[in-house]
DNA sequence: CCCACAATAGACTGATTAGTCGGTTTGTAA
DNA sequence: TTACAAACCGACTAATCAGTCTATTGTGGG
């Protein structure tokens, strides 16, 4: 691992830890078992630091979401069933890559609000996300989603998904039980697709 | 308004624009036109006036929760209707006063999940929390929510609805739409109540 | 009228910390 | 080899800030 590496992976343990203000610099370096000056040598600043982070792991895990494909919980079929069946693939890959990433996990859910990440770092992973974003599109045009602002039901479907790893994180057992996925999944699409 | 009530809405303005950590205790006792004296005479610590403040915004959002009764969306009959007109009135109420209280909302949504919140105070927070809780409950063991345990439920709605204030708190105009209005709740009820 | 105590004031300090600086080591291209 | 840059080191500093301290001002009850 490249000092870069281990500077970074220190830094996403103390901040999850104790906060960003919490954990200076100095207690980064030294659990990173390096120089303050190369940690200033490789991150102009404590933000630019951060930032940095909060992008790889957040590319991480949307390159983690678009690559694998995810067991089925529900084959009928229909004209619908194959973006239900890719959508379903989003949702199964986030939650088993978070359980499989808690630590990364838990960095995203406490910094994803605050103010340390610049809108420069939120623009970059806009552009990363649009892939998914066209499935929902898909989902809205075809008159399958509620008819609502895109905007609105990503961010919907997102806090969903959200809450359900925050759950499945502190009880982790029950993500091995098949029926306990399909209900938590059969709400998530409830709440994107109109009642027929 | 008591120079503690000053304080208080002195640091909410300051932590809601630069965060808790880049207000200096200097800066409120300035804002809130009072001596740093005075401010740790009310507060013993910056952590403790931070905590007080969290606890007085939430109670005021569980207040008016609870007190007003709003328009009714649907009103078609049947064995559930009370359980859904009461909780859409949490829902509609829960929109409502986040639109007539934005800066309050973002302290709670930008602090909610921050370390800083002791639990202590998350704790106090869960006992006045307890009367809408009884609701939900109600429409597990009636069979109509989906049969999932109830931390979950409560997580997934709440998230649901954090969204949906995010959402109309930036587009105001939407929310004076009965039809959006009317969505937005369908996507929120659906996310619960099991598919007949 | 007085006493005790709460509220207010603001100058001050001890501790902390982001980032610098001058220097050494390592890699590498010519 | 040599020459040059990038990576690395850690002591140091300038600035910041939470909380203290001592003094002053209301104020309610006896």
């Amino acid at each position: 691992m490249s000092k870069r590496e281990q500077i970074l992976a220190a830094a996403l343990n103390l901040f999850i830890e104790n906060g960003f203000e919490k954990t200076p610099t100095s207690a980064i370096s030294k659990a990173a078992g390096v120089a303050t000056g190369t940690l200033f040598h490789h991150f102009k600043t404590k933000e630019e630091l951060i930032n940095a982070l909060y992008l790889e792991v957040k590319l991480a895990l949307l390159e983690n979401l678009a690559t694998k494909t995810a067991p089925s919980l529900d084959l009928k079929g229909g004209t619908e069933a194959n973006l239900k069946i890719q959508i379903q693939a989003l949702w199964f890959n986030m939650i088993d890559w978070v359980l499989q990433n808690p630590q990364e996990f838990r960095f995203l859910a406490q910094f994803g609000e605050s103010a340390y990440i610049a809108n420069s770092t939120r623009e970059k992973i806009e552009e990363a996300f649009a892939g998914s974003k066209a499935l929902f599109c898909q989902g809205v045009e075809e008159g399958l989603f509620y008819d609502l602002p895109l905007d609105l039901l990503l961010n919907l479907t997102t806090s969903h998904i959200f809450a359900s790893c925050n759950y499945f994180l502190l009880q982790t057992e029950q993500w091995q039980d098949r029926d306990i996925q399909r209900k938590v999944f059969a709400s998530f699409w409830s709440l994107l697709a109109k009642v027929k």
